[in-house]
DNA sequence: AGCACGCCGACT
DNA sequence: GTCGGCGTGCTC
């Protein structure tokens, strides 16, 4: 029998499988090619990991379709993520997946997007206009509109102009209106002149300039309002002036306009973005231009570390020590990890920045793998704002807010000056108990307690999102409740109270819930239309308010009891972010912390702005104890409805483990006991985690790649939803 | 993950 | 007598 197909090729297919499929091909294909194959009865998009001769014995089934012309992933960022399927010990169909643009996951040719159809006034001679237009109102009435604006997407013009498409098409034909298709924005870039820079700016930006073309790590460890955006556009500039282009990475939520565009100014408008909100396509569009190198810098949030870029030139990850890089759920990557890696294969530079960097960064500083460049100075006449604590023991606060804390809001709004209160808390009370009967407010699916929101009258469930209708009486007895603790909600009703004439705002997730709600209440602060702001940590992130000379944190306390060993880290990053939001213009900037434990040492060197110290003083404790980032960990999770399931699931786990770990000799390796997760029951379902950890990698990872193929096979791990989790972010 | 097959419980 | 529950097995 004649067979044309004499090509095998080993393909990633995305199904949950730690393993690749072999299929037939009429020629080899390159690695990162997308092809369609027959698999079970569906027929799925994968990618091709390699490609020889050699006629297996097996029958195989032949590839259906060739996707791409051109690989859909280049060499290297095909490299990237079979290196990350690899060390996330994640199926590497869903990784090479996961580093496709959704568009691309389904069975399309990889082809150029289509645009989008701009229109503009092409004709603005009145003569002209009136004569043609003076008997057409639906078309006076678009050209009036199109008139208002260079150019206008068309797509946007049937919410504004009734009967547009006739309309549009009659101006066309008139030649008073040309339309056109664009790519992207076709907004005239506004380009600023770069400012000037400090000494210490200009060091940092030429450190990161001379090593254009060659991978090297810098930690641009920079104090709030030091300046590390100007350090980052600088370096960018000169990579953009090679002709090569710039991966910028940013957390989730501060990819706000204003950077945007903030970001087009200083590098010449051909920057495009790539984010959560918007459409497959728009993500499409950009991963597409480039990919072809026709923008000069992607910026983006953590997916954004998978962009195609045709000619990279330079990395930046600002904000290196934010939690958003980290994928919680699937493929759980770290954004700034695989950053790193890609840089290395890119043979290009990376800076991280960050004013209060991760303890991993400050690890790799120490161990001479990261350069670190320092900013010191705040930029302009701003000085670091003092640190005072009020002890809560000597000045209790009935309502959430001491008195001292009090008059000192009484004082900066005299001198109308605005106000941040702090509170990592929504809702008005997270603990709600009847004294009558006993009853407490208990979530059904979780074990958590309900948060009243007096606003909707609700108990709402922190963790799962379960809400149930209530009021100030008991649902058991009738009796009136006892609310404990304070939210954002209540705080906002204490001040209310207390001061009836200041504007107040509150800034929590229930109150901005849109990108866009938060946008305009942080425009009216700016706006200067508020006096106090009562916020959660939305407030904290990167967003300017020069009026603000107090802020106030309500409860720092939350922070020093935490079963999270992280949980001290994150809290100083927290406070100094949120204490940087005072005096950022004005000289007298100052931040209260209430607190009962003011003797604490993470608190004193938080008054300090000691993070330096602090890190130190973490980093040994780490050390100590043999935590992360001195030692490697991996926790196994797994859930189910059934109470017991996880836990039984990974006590097997546990024992495979332990005996593949005896015959690789792996006795370096520690692996913990299986224990029900810290919140067992969330959501409705039962979790447990198991702990593995080494002071090297190595034998970990040697460890998993033996044990995983292993416990997938097992017939038990169809009866729970399990998964691998490497340098988790969170142990709960 | 999907999807099929298969073997035990309460229903038209 | 069947519809359907989810345990088990397989996907080149």
């Amino acid at each position: 029998m004649t067979d044309n197909l004499r090509s095998v090729v080993q393909v990633a297919v995305p199904v949950p499988l730690r393993r690749y499929f072999d299929y037939k091909a009429e020629r080899d294909l390159m690695p990162g090619t997308r092809v369609l194959v027959p698999f079970g009865r569906q027929k799925l998009v994968g990618v091709v990991l390699s490609a020889d001769k050699q006629a297996g014995a097996r029958e195989l089934k032949a590839v259906l379709r060739v996707l791409d012309e051109t690989p859909a992933l280049s060499k290297n960022l095909f490299s990237l993520l079979s290196w990350a399927s690899g060390y996330y010990h994640h199926p590497v169909g869903e990784v090479m997946s996961a580093g496709l643009p959704v568009l691309l996951r389904s069975p399309q040719d990889l082809e150029a997007p289509a645009g989008d159809r701009y229109a503009r006034v092409s004709t603005d001679d009145p003569h002209i206009r009136d004569q043609l237009l003076n008997r057409a109102p639906a078309q006076r009435a678009l050209y009036h509109h199109l008139q208002a604006k260079e150019w206008t997407l068309v797509a946007e013009l049937g919410s504004v102009v009734p009967g547009w498409r006739q309309a549009l098409g009659a101006l066309e034909e008139k030649s008073l209106v040309e339309t056109r298709v664009f790519f992207r924005d076709p907004l005239p870039a506004s380009w600023t002149a770069p400012v000037p820079l400090t000494e210490e700016q200009e060091y940092a930006a030429r450190q990161i300039c001379t090593k254009l073309g060659q991978f090297h790590s810098a930690l641009l460890q920079g104090i709030t309002g030091s300046g590390k955006t100007e350090v980052y556009m600088s370096a960018a500039r000169a990579c953009i002036a090679q002709g090569k282009q710039v991966l910028i990475l940013v957390p989730e939520i501060s990819l706000t306009p204003q950077l945007v565009s903030r970001v087009r100014d200083q590098l010449g408008g051909n920057v495009c973005t790539l984010h959560s909100g918007m459409t497959d396509h728009a993500r499409f569009r950009t991963w597409w231009m480039a990919r072809e190198g026709e923008v000069d810098a992607v910026l983006g949030t953590r997916s954004a570390v998978f962009t195609q870029l045709r000619n990279p030139g330079l990395i930046v990850v600002d904000e290196e020590h934010d939690a958003s890089y980290k994928q919680q759920d699937g493929f759980r990557y770290h954004a700034r990890d695989l950053a790193i890696k890609r840089a290395s294969l890119d043979n290009i530079p990376i800076v991280l920045g960050s004013a209060t960097p991760s303890m991993e960064a400050l690890y790799n500083v120490q161990t001479k793998r990261f350069q670190l460049l320092e900013l010191s100075q705040r930029f302009g006449p701003a000085r670091l704002p003092a640190i005072h604590t009020v002890n809560l023991n000597n000045f209790p606060a009935d309502d959430g807010l001491s008195r001292p804390v009090l008059s000192a809001i009484q004082q900066r709004l005299d001198r109308s000056e605005q106000v941040i209160i702090y509170i990592n808390r929504r809702g008005y009370a997270p603990m709600v108990r009847c004294y009558q009967c006993l009853w407490e407010a208990e979530c059904d699916h979780c074990d958590a307690r309900l948060t009243y929101h007096q606003k909707s009258r609700q108990f709402r469930c922190h963790h799962c999102g379960h809400t149930r209708h209530g009021d100030e009486r008991c649902p058991a007895c009738g009796a009136t409740l006892y609310f404990a603790g304070s939210g954002t909600q209540r705080i906002e009703k204490v001040l209310l109270g207390r001061f009836p004439h200041a504007r107040l705002c509150r800034v929590d997730r229930d109150e901005a819930s849109t990108a866009n709600k938060l946008y305009k209440q942080l425009k009216s602060i700016r706006d200067r239309e508020v006096d106090i702001i009562i916020g959660t940590q939305l407030i904290t992130k990167g967003h300017d308010f020069p009026a603000v000379s107090l802020v106030c944190v309500v409860n720092a306390d939350q922070g020093l009891f935490s079963t999270d060993f992280r949980a001290p880290e994150y809290m100083f990053q927290q406070l100094l972010q949120v204490s940087g939001r005072a005096g950022r213009a004005a000289a007298n900037g100052e931040v209260m912390i209430q607190t009962a434990f003011p003797d604490d040492p993470t608190i004193q060197m938080i008054k300090q702005h000691d993070y330096d110290s602090f890190a130190r003083h973490c980093l040994t404790q780490r050390e100590t104890v043999g935590y992360p980032p001195v030692t490697h960990f991996a926790l196994f999770r797994a859930e189910s409805a059934k109470q017991t399931a996880a836990v039984k699931f990974l006590r097997h786990a546990q024992q495979i483990g332990t005996q593949i770990q005896q015959e690789h000799a792996l006795d370096q390796v520690e692996i913990l006991d299986a224990i029900p997760s810290p919140m067992e029951k969330l959501a409705g379902r039962f979790r447990a985690q198991l702990l593995i950890r080494c002071v090297r990698r190595g034998p970990l990872h040697s460890l998993l790649n033996h044990w995983l193929p292993v416990l997938e096979g097992s017939t038990q791990s169809r009866t729970v939803r399990w998964s691998i989790d490497i340098d988790p972010m969170d142990m709960s």
